[in-house]
DNA sequence: TCAAAATCATTCGTATGCAAATGATATCAG
DNA sequence: CTGATATCATTTGCATACGAATGATTTTGA
C-alpha cells in the first residue's frame, strides 16, 4: 500500500462520507418521489380528475360553498393555482360561481347536483388511493408515518 | 330531546365518522403540503436554481458525464420533463452535451466547470435545506420518518 | 439476415405551482 | 371623511410533470 492510499483512507475516515452528498437520501428528493407515486396511484383510480380537483371538490363537499380565495387557503393552493383548478372544474359542470351579494370583491364556489354526485362516488375510490399508497407500511409504521409527516406540513 | 335527535345521534354513532371525508387527514394531501413546504425552504436558501435543476446537476456531480434519458430516471424525471431541465441548464451554461460516438440516439450530458462550481458551492447549503426541513422533528423521529418515507418512495 | 420490438430523444397538449404586477373593492386610521 | 392599507381576483411568465405521438437508431429473434 503506497503512502498516497494511506493519506487518502485517511482522509476519508476523517470526513466520514461527509463529503459525499447523495441526492437519493435527501429528504426533498425522496418527498418529491413519494409525491409522484401517489400522483400516479390516484391516477390509476380516478382517471377523469387530479388530485387538486378532487381535493377542490372535497372541501367544498365537506364545507359547502365558499369563497375561491378561501378554498385555495383550505386546500393549499394559491391564487392563481386554485383559479385553474376551479376554471376547469367549471368547464365540466362540476362546480358553479357566484358574486358575493355584499364583498363585491368575492367569487363564490359551489358544487352543482353532478359535482356533489361526483365526489360521493369518487370518496371510495379516494380510501383506497389512501391504503395503497400506505400499502408498504404497516398500521402501525403508518400512523407513525402520518404523525412524522403532518409535523412537516 | 326528540325522537329525530335520538336517531340522529345513532346515525352517527354507527357510522363512526365513516362517512366524513376529512381531506387534511389524507396522506396524498398531506404529501403534497409537505412536499410544498420544501420546495419553499429550498428556495429561500437557493434562489437562482429549482430542486429539479440542482438534482440534476448534483447527480451529475455524483456520476459523471451520461445521457439524457439515465439522467432522468436516476433522478426520477420523464423524458420530457428531464429534456426541460437539462436544457434550461444548459442555457445558463452549467452543463454541456454532446452526442454519443457509437449508440446516435443518446445525448450525453456533463457538467462544465460552471456547473461544477456552482454545485459545489451549493450542496452545503442543500444540507442546510435538509435540517430545516426535518427541524419539526426530533434527531429519533427525523430517522424514523426518513426510513418510513423511503418505504413509501 | 431482416423484420419486429425496444430504446432514446423530441414535440405537443394539458395541468399544477408560484412570483409579481394589476385592478377592483373594502377596511382602517387619523 | 378620506387617504393609506389590506383583501380578493385576475393575468402573465416561467418551471415542473406526464401522457401520447413521432422519428431515429439499435437490438432482438425467428
Amino acid at each position: 500500500m503506497s503512502g498516497e492510499d494511506n493519506l487518502l483512507r485517511l482522509v476519508e475516515a476523517e470526513d466520514g462520507d461527509e463529503n459525499n452528498y447523495h441526492l437519493q437520501d435527501q429528504v426533498g428528493f425522496i418527498l418529491r418521489k413519494a409525491h409522484q407515486r401517489h400522483v400516479s396511484l390516484f391516477a390509476s383510480h380516478i382517471a377523469d380528475l387530479t388530485p387538486p380537483q378532487f381535493a377542490a371538490l372535497a372541501k367544498l363537499y365537506d364545507i359547502g360553498e365558499t369563497s375561491q380565495n378561501q378554498l385555495g387557503t383550505l386546500i393549499a393552493m394559491d391564487a392563481a393555482t386554485v383559479k385553474g383548478v376551479i376554471d376547469r372544474l367549471k368547464a365540466r359542470g362540476l362546480v358553479e360561481v357566484s358574486k358575493h351579494e355584499v364583498d363585491k370583491r368575492r367569487l363564490l364556489v359551489n358544487l352543482t347536483p353532478e359535482g356533489r354526485e361526483a365526489i360521493e362516488r369518487l370518496i371510495p375510490l379516494a380510501r383506497t388511493i389512501t391504503e395503497e399508497t400506505l400499502a408498504p407500511l404497516t398500521a402501525k409504521e403508518a400512523a407513525t408515518f402520518l404523525r412524522l409527516l403532518a409535523k412537516l406540513a
